[in-house]
DNA sequence: CCCACCCATGGAAGCGCTTCCACCACAAGG
DNA sequence: CCTTGTGGTGGAAGCGCTTCCATGGGTGGG
């Protein structure tokens, strides 16, 4: 039990004020650090404010500076189905986290691929002090009318086309494509994830460049970051190029989805064909064989990303996380 | 693009009133449906509102009401890891999700075990619409101070100390035992969760009287949901009783974990030993063999108590939801 | 010794919304 | 015809905070 008399209201600032025996004015400055205030008011203040446990009104503060009281972690894609994505989650939490550390709550919302207005509306909300943005369409991104553009900041797998936090996927593709030939593979094919997103599109690129300058020959199949899609992608590959000894999916999930196909359908892994992911979630290091992957730093991304769009940070360039390559049994 | 005037204030209730041709009181009514107005008014209001593309100001009406922006997931745990739980994740997110339509904000928050008072001075933040209590003790509950008691309601795989959501992990612990008996198993050991936890100690009942009822002796080893726990559990378990032919794990991931270890020991599974866990996450179809496991609704349970919040609904008994048996290979 | 300057302070005006209350017109009952 | 309602409406007072602005008491330079 805690010694709290039973029917008080709960303390503002004009009660820490008058407490300190100061004016609000003064106590708003002191407590937030904003403006003049003498150390020995500054001490007063705090000291007042701990001893009535006064915790700042988030709602009349917002409302106060013109700020939002959450960001929204919106993410776009074709179906709501997007939310489920295990990506999404480590977003969405690693953003909660450096939210709450502010005292500012999160959304999330589902940007729909087939109306790019969606954004623009959201952009509008005053409610909203930031948005961390998962895979924006660029039409979604000119729908956002220019008088809302500082407050936007974005993330992720997505864009490069607004100030972003992103994992380096095409270095990280070379790389494990490298790997594979040095390796002894011959024949890699890749799983993409859904062509609409330029990460996909890059990550293919680099495929590609790799597989010419190892002379491989191109394979590919679009995927979508299932590990249902991985599983009959897999398939796919394994009947329209049986020689393949190596495939590589953008994504863990997919992998596995790959993985499990393949050594259901008989197919020994690493012997016959090598597995490679991308993201390393934590099922990768589970599986059996344990799957060879490349680091992808959600938390650390989402987590720039979040404290970005909280501080309203000048936009800066898109910056590039490095990723690294997890060597286990299936490659 | 849209078409947007690039330099317009956002539309407030008053840009709303003043084209609707009535005051903001008034305006405020016909939007709110609280209070008395006539239909010709609600419909001009609402038109009006429409055509300003007038989106509601959340902190301003929060202020105005005092009710919350948002509502807060707040975790029992050791330490401020347990918010990396894929569990809790879920949970996150499906309270984000149902937030969203009503346009308020979702936090998560650690609640320290040490510390039992952070729920309290949660409780008194005017800026929470609601918490959504995943795993408190009990002198965290009882540090909530009565006059906040109104505005909590509680899920999860904790706590039935307050109105709750939670799946019914007694009858699930027993079926499994049941089955694995079926099976023809008869030392069948448990890696449970954390002690403190309730869920914990119910779910280890079950197995205790499941496993007298069966004439099994009871073999119990304490874990932490983590994949790690789950292998060296499962290592502990086979050097004190070597004769254990099946191991059940509350959550997937120590099961996966534990059937991770056992396959690298050279113990054959199912042969040698079953394998089940609890949940039924993702990667459960996926492992090798697959994961025997019971189903655990997170998101309708989530969704449920997030509702239940949001709408301010009395409290109720605890509901339980049913888990099902899922048969994969492993057991 | 005075003036200019500066820093710390308090008064007060909002931020956009809800809601209490007084008000008005009109209808029905005496 | 006057009283007593009644439902729709507008005025205005906040909700708790930030911030502009004016004020005062100090310091240093002239």
């Amino acid at each position: 039990m805690v010694a709290h008399p039973s029917r008080r209201r709960e303390a503002t600032l004009e009660d820490v004020a008058r407490e300190a025996g100061v004016s609000v004015a003064t106590a708003s400055r002191a407590l937030t650090g904003r403006g003049p205030a003498s150390n020995a008011t500054r001490t007063r203040v705090a000291a007042a404010a701990r001893e009535l446990g006064y915790v700042p009104h988030a709602a009349a503060r917002a409302l106060a500076t013109r700020s939002g009281t959450h960001v929204v972690v919106a993410v776009g894609g074709h179906t709501a189905h997007v939310l489920d994505d295990p990506y999404v989650a480590r977003v969405l939490t690693a953003t909660a986290r450096t939210a709450a550390a502010r005292d500012v709550g999160v959304s999330v919302r589902w940007l729909p691929l087939h109306d790019p207005g969606e954004l623009g509306r959201l952009a509008e909300d005053r409610g909203i002090g930031g948005i961390v943005l998962v895979n924006p369409t660029r039409p979604a991104l000119a729908a956002v009318p220019r008088a809302a553009r500082g407050r936007i900041a974005a993330i992720g797998i997505g864009t490069r086309d607004v100030p972003s936090f992103d994992v380096d996927n095409g270095a990280a593709a070379t790389r494990l494509v490298e790997h594979l030939v040095a390796g002894g593979r011959r024949r890699v094919a890749m799983i993409t994830g859904p062509l609409w997103l330029p990460c996909t599109r890059r990550a293919l690129a680099a495929y590609h460049r790799a597989a010419a300058e190892s002379a491989i020959p191109p394979r590919a199949v679009p995927g979508d970051f299932t590990a249902a899609r991985g599983g009959s992608a897999a398939a796919e590959i394994m009947a329209r190029w049986p020689d393949t000894d190596a495939i590589f999916a953008l994504g863990d999930l997919s992998a596995l989805g790959a993985l499990g196909a393949l050594r259901r359908a008989g197919v020994d892994v690493p012997g016959d064909v090598a597995v490679a992911g991308f993201d390393d979630i934590d099922f990768a290091a589970l599986s059996d064989p344990g799957l060879t992957t490349t680091t992808n730093p959600v938390e650390a991304i989402a987590t720039g990303a979040a404290t970005a769009v909280l501080d309203r940070r000048a936009p800066g360039p898109p910056t590039l996380y490095p990723s690294t390559l997890v060597l286990r049994d299936s490659a």
